[in-house]
DNA sequence: TCACATTTGTAGCGCTCACTACAATTCTGG
DNA sequence: CCAGAATTGTAGTGAGCGCTACAAATGTGA
């Protein structure tokens, strides 16, 4: 048997580029043309590896869950459910305006709406969001078991609310508000969670 | 002088229908053949009428803010910024949830993210999503002049959360969040402005 | 009634889109 | 060193896009 003719390419490095002409331009504003020069391949690599453009959407939506799930596991493992809300509503007026990454998310500018033929775009990236969400959840379960919140409150509620948030900081991001806009309603956000707290 | 042959549409039932298309598909995923269809009319009419593409984007949001503005207005004639912000908040979640539209909001799903041609349709959805926060602003000012916000209250940053909640709220929505979890976003975020205000 | 101005419907323009056929290239197994 | 398997670069493919030329239709003013 033979092994064929090795990949010249880095799919983890090509995926990263893939990942930011997404960010920038949405999944229907992205081309195949500007997609293979910011990975530095041809179409018929790019189909070989990824099967279709869709395909490429949701590997690379795979290495940015990937990658961020590092930082909420980081963010999930803060000693209270209100440094949680603080660490990640702060932490993501950070990362939505960072200089090195297209401004915003990419589970929300990717493309909350689609034409004929991408209607399950929409799906994909919300499926994604909804992994944060559940996490957060899962955290304020045990926060609100270990006394940590209050009775009353309702953890799938506050979960729902501090997605609801960042993906408005998103939005915002994504039309220009820099870093302290941002901050500022991180800070707002927070005391919605301070009402609900012990601590 | 003769005056020509009359138009044989109604411009602003066409609005209506192209202001659906978009907003359930995007600007960019939405096609002439979608538009002209939902209108009712013939390529032909829609660009001497609207010009472009984008011309009848713009036109359709200029429509959009103008039916708002109504909605809005009631809002920010609450006695007090609580009550406001509790109107906001809650009437959001029953219009984005309203099964007479497309789940969401326009000035959000309409396109936060497009390719090379239509850089600048983010924007003016940006532009019109400013509206909201900027009446916001206004009225929270007037709210701490009369004593009805505390005085260490920012205005401006109170007026950027709930736009940013509000965003965030049409993300969900997009997504097929129902009704009632958008009003427990809605009352999660009514406590960070409880904690602002003397009522 | 007739010249003129404007809209309408038909048909199709050039272009770009996502995607691929094909042959040359580059590797491995024997 | 060669046969086979996989990838690569070139050069397109058909389809759908936004948009428009053109002639027929329909109104107004003189």
């Amino acid at each position: 048997m033979a092994m064929g003719r090795p990949r010249a390419f880095d799919a983890d490095a090509a995926l990263d580029q893939a990942m930011e002409v997404f960010w920038r331009h949405g999944y229907e504003g992205a081309t195949i043309a500007q997609l293979t020069d910011a990975m530095g391949i041809n179409p018929p690599s790019l189909y070989a590896a990824f099967g279709s453009k869709e395909g490429l959407l949701k590997a690379a939506l795979d290495r940015y869950s990937a990658k961020r799930a590092c930082w909420l596991e980081q963010i999930v493992s803060a000693p209270t459910a209100r440094e949680v809300a603080e660490r990640i509503l702060m932490g993501t007026a950070d990362t939505q305006t960072d200089p090195a990454n297209p401004p915003g998310c990419l589970l929300v500018q990717g493309g909350l709406a689609c034409g004929t033929g991408s209607e399950n775009v929409p799906f994909e990236l919300a499926a994604h969001r909804a992994q944060t969400e559940n996490q957060l959840r899962d955290r304020f379960i045990r926060a609100r078991a270990e006394g940590d919140l209050k009775e009353t409150a309702d953890p799938a509620a506050l979960a729902r609310y501090l997605s609801a948030v960042i993906a408005g900081m998103g939005v915002m991001a994504s039309s220009g508000a820099d870093r302290e806009a941002l901050r500022q309603v991180a800070a707002v956000s927070l005391k919605a969670f301070e009402e609900q707290s012990n601590s």
